[in-house]
DNA sequence: CACCGTATCTTGTCAATGACAAGATAAGCT
DNA sequence: AGCTTATCTTGTCATTGACAAGATACGGTG
């Protein structure tokens, strides 16, 4: 079912999806061109359009499935703060593509119905996930959840500067293993502070 | 001197600058078009060329001025270690075209003289002031500065889901108390951990 | 099985873009 | 005054995103 044969290639929005995420591993997301991404799926310049609209349609896709993994691959991370963050860093790792277009909203449309419900969905798991902090059962009194700014910052950031290449060298090949005794600096203290 | 008359314009690759510098902060960079940046100016459609030779030079260039107007400002921080994460983030959010092409290598060239120049330079006042840390004389033993690095990672995470709108609501209008208020979760302990 | 509506994909076209080539103009230097 | 060089313009080409209109296949209904 799922051939390349004829006139209806049978899958051709997975196969564009997929091709569209190599395509952006490849060279990033400006880079992407929807002609180029029909060529390597073997249909016509137009196909594209009429699964995803525009270019726009494209990214808000792969963002929704970004959005998807993301909050599958918390999930199965655990309770344990620092896996959750370390997970956080390798899903950005290894899949640079999706995590590049998701925090690009420029790229696609935010207000989209079926992206919102994703990217909700993947905060509800990391906010529970970081609200579920041993020591601690109300993070914090004063602010909107500072702890948990502070550790979704820090992940973030980590797996940021790693995609972008502005680590140093010697912290190993393993963005997990290096996330983990970066990130240990902020989750190890438990301190009452105030 | 700096007139727009006639053939020649006098000030162009300054204006130029200027003029794409704040393109991107209204569309970001992958709107970015020669031909508009050339409009912008009231210059012909190929002046650009002339200065930067391409598209990746004309960012190049913006990353240029981007290290350094970073090494600048948190030069001028001081040697308070959560002022100079504070300034980090106002750097981002006050020039966020500058520091959006900073950290996407894949939009210029990271070979250019010029450029690692500079950015070396904004690397070394990071360090500096990060190496500073008052009550730790050598930051740790075993990684290669993982403290140093956790608190690059915090400051830039802040600042780029910041750019990016992720952070909720209720953070307020100013940047640089929201990040004070958050990173300090990563600053405040000062134990001797190991 | 015949028919029809619809989803899927193609061909054709247009304005805009990045890149390059070649020429025009100005500025500086001797 | 004359030469050299930097700066900017005009002209052109292949590529791209977007749209319109048509061709093909699929699924259901009679």
């Amino acid at each position: 079912m799922s051939d390349t044969r004829g006139y209806h290639h049978g899958d051709l929005r997975r196969t564009l999806l997929t091709a569209a995420v190599q395509a952006i591993e490849e060279s990033g997301p400006a880079a992407l061109s929807l002609r180029d991404l029909a060529r390597r799926a073997g249909v016509s310049h137009a196909a594209p359009a009429h699964h995803f609209g525009d270019r726009a349609g494209l990214f808000t896709a792969i963002a929704v499935q970004g959005f998807d993994t993301l909050a599958d691959a918390l999930t199965r991370a655990g309770d344990e703060l620092l896996d959750l963050g370390v997970a956080y860093v390798k899903f950005a790792v290894g899949h640079r593509a999706h995590f590049e277009v998701m925090f690009h909203p420029d790229l696609y449309r935010t207000d989209d119905a079926e992206l919102r419900a994703a990217r909700e969905r993947s905060g509800a798991v990391l906010r529970a996930g970081l609200a579920h902090r041993s020591g601690r059962p109300t993070p914090a009194a004063d602010g909107p959840q500072e702890d948990v700014l502070a550790a979704w910052s820090i992940v973030h950031g980590f797996a940021t500067l790693w995609l972008a290449g502005a680590l140093p060298a010697g912290l190993g090949e393993d963005p997990g293993d290096a996330a983990r005794s970066v990130i240990r600096h902020l989750f190890i203290p438990a301190p009452g502070t105030d």
